[in-house]
DNA sequence: AGTGCGATTGACT
DNA sequence: GTCAATCGCACTA
């Protein structure tokens, strides 16, 4: 890498939650731990578009979801099934209620670190999942709202490797809307969670 | 104030 | 393949 984790600039973000979501496959999650760099390629995400019925904005803003309504590119991070952290982009103009879930990275840098967070050797299961990146970045409820197109604890930077062929498919562990393909992987990567029928 | 339910994961049959 | 863990939050009353 010869760039320095430069953030991703926010005029550079589609004004759209699924063309965004196909925007970050292949982008860089980095986060900054007192022991060192984490980062990942982004290779699975998923919208959760305006008016999306399966999308936590979708009653309106609470004190919970409150940072999908924050111009595009800052980070909503909440607890799943109480066990599990996810990690969302805001997606649209101020006001607006939509975000982009980060579903899995492929491991890049800090591997150590992510290996101990996670407590597993495993590289492929080091950040497979929304709820394993979380953990191997060690992301929780106190990065919510944090701006992501700025140097901090946590941002999205551009990443030099050619992206391959993206894939898209239906979202995955949701009821409502459920037959909406909005989840998008790059179709390579071993890195990606879900079933095979998904990953065709 | 009580209740039902997940944008998941890991353990286990 | 099935299933329990675990808890914050939105919703009902």
């Amino acid at each position: 890498m010869k760039h320095g984790h430069e953030p991703l600039a926010r005029e550079e973000l589609p004004v759209d939650t699924a063309a965004l979501a196909r925007y970050l496959i292949g982008k860089r999650v980095v986060r900054k731990l007192p022991e060192g760099i984490v980062s990942g390629r982004v290779v699975e995400t998923e919208a959760y578009v305006i008016d999306d019925a399966a999308g936590h904005a979708y009653r309106g803003m609470t004190p919970r979801n409150r940072s999908l309504f924050l111009e595009r590119g800052h980070a909503y991070v909440y607890l799943a099934y109480g066990v599990s952290w996810m990690l969302n982009v805001s997606s649209e103009t101020e006001g607006v209620g939509a975000g982009v879930l980060i579903r899995a990275l492929e491991p890049i840098e800090g591997i150590a670190i992510m290996a101990t967070n996670r407590a597993t050797e495993r590289r492929r299961d080091l950040a497979r999942g929304p709820g394993r990146l979380a953990e191997a970045l060690r992301i929780d409820r106190s990065l919510d709202g944090l701006d992501l197109t700025r140097k901090g604890p946590l941002w999205l930077a551009g990443d030099d490797h050619e992206v391959g062929e993206i894939g898209n498919s239906v979202r995955i562990g949701i009821s409502r809307e459920a037959e909406r393909s909005l989840r998008f992987y790059l179709r390579a990567s071993p890195y990606v969670s879900g079933a095979r029928s998904l990953n065709p």
